[in-house]
DNA sequence: GCCCTTCGTTGATCCAGATCAGCGACGTCC
DNA sequence: GGACGTCGCTGATCTGGATCAACGAAGGGC
């Protein structure tokens, strides 16, 4: 290490979230591909990186627009989707915490993506990302691997889409949400559900109604409970599993 | 992935189409990643090859095997597809000549392959393929184009399954058999099917019966003619872009 | 040639989920 | 606190595509 630690920063007088952007104690530098990177490549890394804040609502990525940046999201949730030219809607994915935005190498991202809560990213200019991928092979193997990931992913998601009835698909979709949180042990999970019952439904292929009605169905059954406007805890595991069809 | 067993023939009695493997006479030589490396490079991958042919049916990879062998495709069609336990399908993508099957780094590959029209393949140990991504930088950025150029496929066939209607969706599906074909210009484009109807069915989401009627439409349309069982004729490229919807 | 199976087409009917509509629960802006 | 807007829930009705069914055409084996 050659950086000294004392260093003076201006930034530390601030209280914005940024701050967590500093690498050392950042809260996804373990869950983003950062993981991957020594202490020295980190602080190279973090050199070329800034961050910057979104509002729910607010769009971060425009179809067909030449991106030149690449990130990491830090916090919040950001939905991925797809419009036909009459508006209708089909989100392709959803992004969390430590999960990695944007395409490493197609110059185009024919998807939007939009802030669903508060997000904030860890942006990097993509051309220089791509340096560093050349120099370090493990960085671009990580990378690989995530695009893998998303791909198998999406390919999941077709089966649903393509043939799975509406109450499994929302079974499915809470199922996806609580995978995220791990504790595949217990028969109860809390988990948040950021996003409006439009969004889920246009992830689902399906109609807000259909959504509700197929979420009062599962609250009927005792499978699910809500607590407030965006917490749901799924008290019956293996019955959302069953319903969920499984693949 | 395991490769089915097949076949007693004794190769030095056919025709076969594995002689064309060599790679100097490759049909596929400029399509597959092989279009970036040298020559040497050529000979040293095309050491550690073998083809293989398989029958119209046969399964080519089995789910949740762990796949040892990757392959580019020589010649035929193959269908990728994802089962649900009572047996409904969803075929995730088709792959023809030059395109290259199998996921570079996840262990498993939990979706089937199957031969839909006789399938020549070059196969390559999946191990020994991964050192030389290791040693050679410019195949594994080749090969990482590709997932994300199957990952982008993925996401615009998400928006079909999710968002569109019947018609769209076999408008859409012509219109990709006329991508592969090239010749953007003409207003009339002959193309191969080599899928049967319920193929066709299982990649839109839709039922047999429904996909035969759309097709029987677009016939009464002007927009299509058949040749023969496999052989469709666009004639009408331009209103069969209109049905598509586009995106 | 003939039987038999598979595949595609078409017609009749059904139903899961879309659409249309109303209503209550919150939030937030004056 | 009142007016308004947004969001989610539920009921009534409609409909696109599924399901059920029949049939003709095209191989393929013998």
């Amino acid at each position: 290490m050659r950086m000294n630690e004392m260093t003076a920063e201006p930034e530390c007088l601030r209280l914005t979230p940024a701050r967590a952007s500093r690498c050392a104690v950042c809260g996804v530098r373990e869950a983003a591909f950062c993981a991957v990177l020594s202490t020295s490549e980190l602080q190279q890394l973090h050199a070329m990186s800034s961050q910057k804040l979104f509002e729910p609502g607010e769009l971060i990525v425009e179809e067909d627009a030449a991106v030149r940046q690449v990130a990491n999201v830090l916090g919040g949730t950001i939905k991925l989707f797809k419009l036909l030219p009459d508006g209708r809607q089909q989100i392709t994915g959803f992004l969390f915490a430590g999960d990695f935005l944007g395409p490493m190498l197609s110059g185009e991202y024919a998807t939007f993506a939009e802030a669903v809560t508060q997000v904030e990213l860890c942006l990097f200019d993509q051309d220089r990302l791509r340096e560093r991928m050349d120099a370090w092979p493990h960085l671009e193997r990580r990378l690989f691997e995530d695009a893998t990931a998303t791909l198998d992913r999406a390919l999941d998601w077709m089966l649903l889409l393509g043939r799975k009835t509406a109450t499994e698909r929302v079974a499915s979709f809470f199922l996806m949400l609580t995978d995220r949180v791990g504790e595949a042990s217990s028969n109860r999970v809390m988990v948040e559900v950021p996003m409006s019952r439009a969004d889920i439904a246009d992830y689902l292929g399906l109609t807000m109604e259909t959504v509700s009605r197929q979420i009062s169905q599962l609250k009927r059954q005792a499978i699910l409970t809500s607590h407030g406007a965006h917490g749901v805890e799924v008290i019956d595991l293996r019955g959302l599993r069953r319903l969920g069809g499984s693949d």
